[in-house]
DNA sequence: TTTAATCATTTGTATGTACAATTATTAAAT
DNA sequence: ATTTAATAATTGTACATACAAATGATTAAA
């Protein structure tokens, strides 16, 4: 069944779930390669492209609470992709040089991915989706 | 931080992801007043306006996993909001008296949702951000 | 009629995420 | 200078969701 014909395809909650869920599906595939999760990969990208960089960065800019980047980063960790120094009250995740060499992999991944969903949905509405859902998430402010 | 000025707020895997939490939480706080997640509300308003309906119909209308449908069950089921009963391979899914009673709150959250977005959004963005997430959701099967 | 394939659903298990509470550090206030 | 408040990060716990495998039932094929 497709998404607009459900019951509660008006609503909101139920549509952005929905998306979301599909969009994580097919995000899931690109990042099979490199055996991560999309957020996994999109958190070893920042370690890698701002090394040092606090876990409280982290939260800012994938948007996700301090707790759930200290059991991202634990993982990375557990894989020696990322390592965790810690002075006085401040936390600095590094990348390992394993992480580092991961780069152009991941990049791949990445570019896979948009191509995929470009293919699927066209370059321009694509972006113009992901603009006018930014735009929301922004007012949305809890 | 905005999520407009994330790092990868150009990227409709963060952001669909993104706006989906947020919508999520604002959905959480609505349907708290009956102590139910709002899946587990959706799945429930389903079962009492369509008394009986099968699992599989309802994976296709929440666009949710057969397996999640029968965990979302298992806990209405617990809390004496629906019962099932078993014929052969099928199963039918009925909400109790308990379950029909509550119908009026259930709407009511619903409507304090709607216009808890609609207030922050607009009504009419709101539901022109719908209507064009179904329809990227549509092409999505993966 | 037996066997195999398909279908509907449920379990075992794992994962990403969040909230609330906690620890540890630094800054502010009296 | 001592106490209090604020900050950064981590843990305990819980939950929604999914995948893969298993169960049980029905249908199709041999």
């Amino acid at each position: 069944m497709k998404t607009s014909d459900s019951k509660y395809c008006k609503c909101l909650y139920f549509t952005a779930n929905a998306l979301a869920r599909k969009i994580e599906k097919l995000a899931k595939e690109s990042w099979s390669k490199v055996n991560l999760s999309p957020s996994h990969a999109y958190l070893l990208m920042m370690a890698i492209e701002e090394p040092g960089i606090q876990p409280s960065a982290l939260a800012d800019h994938l948007q996700l609470q301090p707790s759930t980047i200290s059991r991202l980063v634990e993982k990375l960790e557990t894989g020696k992709l990322v390592v965790r120094t810690t002075e006085g009250k401040i936390t600095n995740v590094y990348p390992t040089p394993k992480g580092k060499e991961l780069l152009p992999k991941l990049k791949e991944c990445l570019n896979e991915f948009y191509s995929s969903y470009a293919s699927i949905l066209g370059k321009e509405e694509s972006a113009k989706l992901v603009h006018s859902m930014g735009k929301v998430a922004d007012k949305l402010i809890i």
